[in-house]
RNA sequence: GGCGCGUUGGUGUAACUGGUUAACACGCCGCCCUCUCAAGGCGGAGAGCACGGGUUCGAGUCCCGUACGCGCUACCA
C-alpha cells in the first residue's frame, strides 16, 4: 500500500487560529501514528489577503507547537500556472463552460437574492452552457471576459463515506456550477486544493467540518480530472461559548495560537487540551485520563474517536484570572507540576529572562537553589508566567517586588504587636545557625512561646514581608529558599508597613 | 429560501452490536489538613440524555417529525 500523505492547509491570515491548530494537530498525529508524511501547504491564491507576515504568524505557531512537517511549507500561488491548465483541461474535455456573464452584474448585491429566488424555482441554469463550442471560442478570441465554470452532470449524485460523519451523498442539482478561473485567469480555491492535493498525493484529506458540504464539489473534480479521490474526515467545528464563530475580530487574541506561547503555556499541555476538544480515547483502553503526552496522543490517537458534534472553546472575556478555557489552564498546571525538572527549567529561563529576573548562576553554582525554588513555585503556577508573578520575591535581592494590599492588611496590620515582633524575629534569625526548614520551624514556634503569640501570626506576617503575597509554598520552605540576609532585612523594612 | 451536518449536567467528553440508581475531567459549593493559599485530601450539588411521537418486554442508544445551532449556497478560503 503506498505511504499516507495528509496536510495542513491554511490560509494566511497573520496567526494561527486554535481551531486550525487542532485541525493540524489532528493531521499530525494521524501522520505520525501511520508513519505517514505531513504536509504543509498555504492556501494564498486570494492574493489581495497573501504577504508574508501573514504567513508567519502560521508557521511561529506551528513551530511552538511542535508540529513539525515532512514537506513544505509549500504556497498554493507557486502552482496557478498549474491549476488553470487544469480549468483548461476540464474545458476542452467539456466538463467545464466559459461564463460571459459580466462580472458587474454578479457582484452588485441583489445576486445573492437571485440565486435565493432561483433555488425556489429549482437549479438555476446558466445559458452559458449551452453556448456552442465554437461560439464561445470566438467570442473569447474577440476578448471578452469570461470565468470558466465546471459543468455539474445533469443528473446523479455524488457520494463518499466521511470517515467522521459516514456516508454522504448529495444530488447534483444541489451543486452549483462552480466558478474554476475568474476573470482575470485566477484559479479559485476549490480547483486549487484539488489540482493540490492530487499533485501531493494526498491521501487522506482531515480538515474542518466547513468543508464538508464542498467536498461534493470537489469529488466531482477528481472525477472529471481521471483522478483517484482521498478519503476524507471533516473535524467538528471550536466554537466561542455563545456557540458563534470563534473569530479574532470579535474574540481577540485568545483565539491565536501564539498568545498561549507568550501567556506560559506549556505546548504539550496545549496539544493535550486541544486533542480533548471533539475527540477522546477508546474509552476500554484508555479509561478516563485526561494527560497524555504528546507520545501518548499518538499512540491513542483514531479518526474513530473523532466526535461530531461543534465543541465551545469556553472563556470568559474580561477576567483576567479566567482569561482562557479553565480546563486549559489545568491541564497546563498539571503540566508545569509533573514534568521533569529539565524539561520544566529552560522554559522557566526564557519567561525569567522576559522579565529580567535570569541570572546565570542559576544554571551553575546556584543550580541547586534553583531547582529547589522551582519545585516550590511549581505546585502554585498555572502558567509559566507565574514563576515570574509569584516568583518575583525570590529571586531579586532588594524589595523590588509588589506587596499585595490585601496581604498587608491581613497579615501585617491585623496585629500592632508586630511593630516590635518583627525587628525581634529578625534579630533571631540573624543568630540561627541551622538556616533549615527546621531550623527555621523550631526558631519560629520558640519565638511565639516566649511572646505568648500565635504560631499563624509570625509565620503570615513572615510571609508577606518576605513575598508580599498572602499565598505561596509552605512558609518555613520559603524562609529557606530566602536565606538569612533577605528573611532579616526584608522582616526589618516590613516593620513600616505595619 | 435550498441542501447538508449536529443536539448527553455550566464546559469538554464516556456509556461494547438497545438492558439495573447515566460515568469521568474542568469549573462550582462544602469540609479537612495546616503557617497561608489560588496547593493537597475528602465529599456534595448539578443532566434523566433538545422536544414530541413511534418500534420494543426494555431506548441516550433504532425510526419519523418539530425546534434550535452550525456549515455550504462568492469571479473568499
Amino acid at each position: 500500500m503506498s505511504m499516507i500523505r495528509v496536510r495542513f492547509a491554511p490560509s494566511p491570515t497573520g496567526y494561527l487560529h486554535v481551531g486550525g491548530a487542532r485541525t493540524a494537530l489532528f493531521n499530525w498525529l494521524f501522520a505520525q501514528k501511520n508513519k505517514g508524511v505531513f504536509v504543509l501547504r498555504i492556501e494564498d491564491t486570494d492574493t489581495l489577503r497573501n504577504n508574508e507576515a501573514m504567513v508567519r504568524g502560521i508557521l511561529e505557531g506551528m513551530e511552538w507547537l511542535g508540529l513539525n512537517y515532512d514537506e513544505g511549507p509549500f504556497f498554493q500561488s507557486d502552482n496557478y500556472e498549474k491549476h488553470r491548465a487544469a480549468a483548461l483541461q476540464l474545458l476542452e474535455a467539456g466538463h467545464a463552460y466559459r461564463d460571459f456573464t459580466p462580472k458587474a452584474e454578479r457582484d452588485d448585491g441583489t445576486i445573492k437574492q437571485r440565486v435565493t429566488e432561483a433555488a425556489k424555482l429549482g437549479k438555476p441554469v446558466n445559458s452559458y452552457r449551452e453556448l456552442s463550442r465554437a461560439e464561445s471560442d470566438t467570442r473569447a478570441a474577440a476578448g471578452e471576459p469570461f470565468v470558466i465554470r465546471f459543468a455539474v452532470p445533469a443528473e446523479g449524485k455524488t457520494n463518499f463515506e466521511d470517515e467522521v460523519f459516514g456516508a454522504q451523498e448529495r444530488d447534483f442539482k444541489d451543486i452549483e456550477d462552480l466558478v474554476l478561473l475568474r476573470s482575470d485567469g485566477h484559479p479559485l480555491y476549490n480547483l486549487s486544493v484539488v489540482c493540490d492535493d492530487i499533485e501531493m498525493n494526498i491521501t487522506h484529506v482531515i480538515r474542518g467540518q466547513d468543508h464538508l458540504s464542498n467536498t461534493h464539489k470537489q469529488i466531482l473534480l477528481y472525477q472529471a480530472l481521471g483522478q483517484p479521490v482521498p478519503k476524507f474526515a471533516h473535524l467538528p467545528l471550536i466554537m466561542a461559548p455563545d456557540k458563534g464563530k470563534l473569530s479574532k475580530r470579535k474574540h481577540g487574541e485568545i483565539v491565536s495560537v501564539t498568545t498561549y506561547r507568550d501567556a506560559g503555556f506549556i505546548p504539550d499541555a496545549f496539544l493535550n487540551f486541544l486533542a480533548l476538544l471533539g475527540w477522546a480515547p477508546a474509552s476500554d483502553e484508555h479509561g478516563d485520563r485526561e494527560i497524555f503526552s504528546r507520545d501518548e496522543l499518538v499512540e491513542a490517537f483514531s479518526l474513530a474517536g473523532i466526535h461530531k458534534a461543534n465543541a465551545v472553546f469556553n472563556f470568559t472575556q474580561g477576567d483576567a484570572r479566567n482569561w482562557t478555557d479553565q480546563k486549559a489552564l489545568w491541564m497546563n498546571a498539571e503540566y508545569i507540576k509533573t514534568i521533569p525538572m529539565e524539561t520544566l527549567l529552560p522554559m522557566v529561563k526564557t519567561e525569567l529572562q522576559h522579565s529580567s529576573l535570569w541570572r546565570d548562576e542559576y544554571e551553575g553554582e546556584q543550580r541547586a537553589w534553583f531547582e529547589h525554588t522551582l519545585t516550590l513555585l511549581r505546585e502554585r503556577a498555572r502558567t509559566l508566567a507565574d514563576f515570574t508573578n509569584h516568583g518575583r520575591p525570590y529571586f531579586v535581592d532588594d524589595i523590588s517586588f509588589a506587596f499585595d494590599e490585601a496581604a498587608v492588611k491581613k497579615n501585617l496590620q491585623k496585629d500592632p504587636a508586630l511593630q516590635e515582633l518583627l525587628p525581634q524575629l529578625a534579630e533571631a534569625f540573624a543568630t540561627l545557625d541551622e538556616f533549615t526548614h527546621d531550623g527555621i520551624e523550631a526558631l519560629l514556634r520558640k519565638v511565639a512561646e516566649e511572646k505568648s503569640v500565635k504560631v499563624g501570626l509570625l509565620t503570615n506576617a513572615t510571609r508577606t514581608a518576605l513575598t508580599g503575597q498572602a499565598v505561596g509554598p509552605g512558609l518555613f520552605d520559603v524562609v529557606a529558599v530566602m536565606g538569612k540576609d533577605r528573611t532579616v532585612t526584608r522582616l526589618k523594612h516590613a516593620v513600616q508597613l505595619v
